[in-house]
DNA sequence: TTAAGTGCAAAATCTTTGCAAATGT
DNA sequence: ACATTTGCAAAGATTTTGCACTTAA
């Protein structure tokens, strides 16, 4: 189950023809392993022994191609998660739902949420939506619990 | 009408206890007079004669206080717009659309716009939901009409 | 072998902080 | 007069750029 994973990555790489670095698979094996979005700034925290250089060139090279997808939370700091599978380099799929807890900070992306339709007003032609939420998650929400 | 306008903007300040300086009219002035949020790179270079700190200290001071909000485009940039009337100190009102021009960069507030409701997973508890879409405004989908 | 990727140094930006001078009340 | 607010200088933080060295293919 690891060494599938491991080779997902490599498969990934090879996908976008890009070469199979360390730093790259560091990159995508911590942000794999979280269900939220991490913050650049965690992501630098975390994975000391990459340069925080080479970490800006990963990680926008992985947007770009449609690997991960940056998402900007209350501060307005970059965080970054795994693309669902619906993502490719052509179609961005992260129209879906962030929540952004105020007490973890943590950053959910919410994929399996389906967004209702939005009627905008006349003559703005919409390609895309991201909501954003803010509020408690499950784990903080139960922390609070019985206020 | 004129008169008016500036008349609302130092009552504004004044209802906030904030003095009335020149230069906080002015960013007043200046983002009333926009239907769009001003990214403060924008706001810098409308108003070369406020100091840069200057222009981050009123922007944090209004956004404290509920007179202006914040919303961050598609790049991260922090953008201005003034609060509907039901922005209060306590309870911000920016849980509307923005709109985010892929072309001219706008970044238009559709404050009349109500969200439909959303029903999240088991345990979020929402305090407050935004919704960004990106697209064509309508003056440029009318540039770019007939393909 | 060689094109792509990394790491380091350094530049360019962006944002915050401290303090003296200016300004509104 | 006095507390705020401003502007400048300077520190801190973030992001980008250039280039020599390393590494995957």
């Amino acid at each position: 189950m690891h060494k599938k994973a491991a080779n997902t990555f490599e498969a990934l790489l090879d996908k976008h023809h890009l070469k199979k670095t360390g730093p790259r698979l560091q990159v995508l094996s911590m942000l794999s392993s979280k269900k939220v979005a991490t913050s650049q700034p965690d992501l630098e925290n975390i994975m000391v022994d990459i340069d925080r250089v080479t970490l800006y060139r990963i990680l926008n090279a992985f947007e770009e191609k449609g690997i991960i997808h940056k998402v900007f939370d209350l501060n307005g700091t970059a965080n970054y998660a795994m693309c669902s599978s619906k993502c490719g380099e052509d179609h961005h799929h992260d129209e879906h739902l962030h929540f952004n807890c105020t007490t973890c900070k943590n950053v959910y992306c919410l994929d399996e949420l389906e967004l209702p339709p939005i009627s905008l007003p006349k003559g703005f032609k919409p390609t895309g939506f991201t909501l954003y939420a803010n509020g408690l998650c499950p784990k903080c929400s139960l922390a609070t619990e019985g206020k």
